[in-house]
DNA sequence: ATACGACTTCAAGTCAGCTTGAGGTCAAGT
DNA sequence: ACTTGACCTCAAGCTGACTTGAAGTCGTAT
C-alpha cells in the first residue's frame, strides 16, 4: 500500500497542508508514519476528507465530526444519533428550501413593499419558529 | 405607529440585546428613535430579523445580508444576484442532501467498512468537486 | 425625592477554524 | 559533499460574530 505526503494530498483533495496539520492538531485526522519528519498518509485518508468536506458543507463543527468516527477511522455513528441528524439536515433544507423560495418571491412579485405583503409574511412565518440549526460552512 | 422597546424586540424574536446592538454597529438594521437613551424600534424591524434569521440559517455572512437590503430597509437585490444566489442555496441543498443519504447509507448498509463499500464512494464522487458554499449557521 | 430596573456605552474577551512566518530538518539528485 | 525543495515545529495572528463586565443614564412607580 503506497503512502502519499501531505503534498499529495493536498492535490487530491484540495485541502491545505496547514490545515491538515490543523486537523491532525485537533485529532480529526492522522497520518499513519513519518518519512524523516515528513507525514505520509494511507490512500484511505482521501475518502475521510470527502466526508469531512462534505460534513462541513452540512454546516456540523469539527469535533462534532470528529465524533462521526471510531477509533479505526471507521465511520461510526449509533442509529439513534443518524435519525438526529438526518432530521437535523431536513431541518436546514427547509430552512434553505424558504430562503430560496423568499428569493423567488422578490424576483417576482410586483408589490412595492415585500416586508407588507401578505405572502411575503406567510413564507416567513413558515420558515420561522422551528429549532436551531448548529456551525459553519466554510470559505474553502 | 407604537414603537418597541429593545426588550420586546428580544421577547418577540428571540434575538438579544446585545446581538441587535452589534448588528446595528455593523450597520445591518437601525432603530428609529431613542427615548432617552433607549432605542426604539418600529415593529416592522420584526420582519426584517425573520429575514436575517433566515439568511443566516442558510449560511449568509452578516454583511452579505447587509447587501440584501436597501437603504429604506426594503429587500432589495437585483434579479441576477437572486439567480446566483437561489443557484448557491440550491447547491448547499444537493450537499445537505448528499449527506444525509450517507448518514442513511450508514445506518442501513450492512458491510463492514464503508469506507471500502462501493455505494458509499459513490454517493461521496457524487457529492464532491462542485463549488465552495459561503458562510455559517448559527448557535441561536 | 428616591429607588428601581431597564436600558446605555465602551473596551476587552471568547471561540472556531484556520493561516502566516521564522527558523529548522532531511532525503534525493547532481 | 552539497544543494534544493518539500516538508517540519511552534507561536502568533486573523476574521466573524458575538458576549461580558464595569460603570453610567434615565423614566416611572412609590
Amino acid at each position: 500500500m503506497k503512502l502519499l505526503d501531505i503534498g499529495e494530498i493536498t492535490q487530491r483533495s484540495g485541502v491545505k497542508p496547514s490545515t491538515l496539520r490543523y486537523y491532525e492538531e485537533v485529532g480529526l485526522i492522522q497520518s499513519l508514519t513519518r518519512h524523516g519528519l515528513r507525514r505520509q498518509y494511507e490512500p484511505q485518508i482521501l475518502t475521510k476528507l470527502s466526508l469531512i468536506m462534505l460534513a462541513k458543507a452540512g454546516g456540523f463543527s469539527l469535533s462534532e465530526i470528529a465524533g462521526m468516527f471510531s477509533e479505526k477511522g471507521q465511520l461510526q455513528i449509533p442509529r439513534e444519533q443518524i435519525r438526529d441528524r438526518a432530521n437535523l439536515i431536513d431541518q436546514q433544507i427547509k430552512e434553505l428550501t424558504a430562503l430560496r423560495d423568499v428569493l423567488h418571491h422578490v424576483a417576482d412579485c410586483p408589490a412595492p413593499s415585500h416586508m407588507e405583503c401578505p405572502s411575503f409574511q406567510r413564507m416567513l412565518k413558515a420558515s420561522g419558529r422551528q429549532k436551531p440549526v448548529k456551525k459553519k460552512p466554510p470559505t474553502y
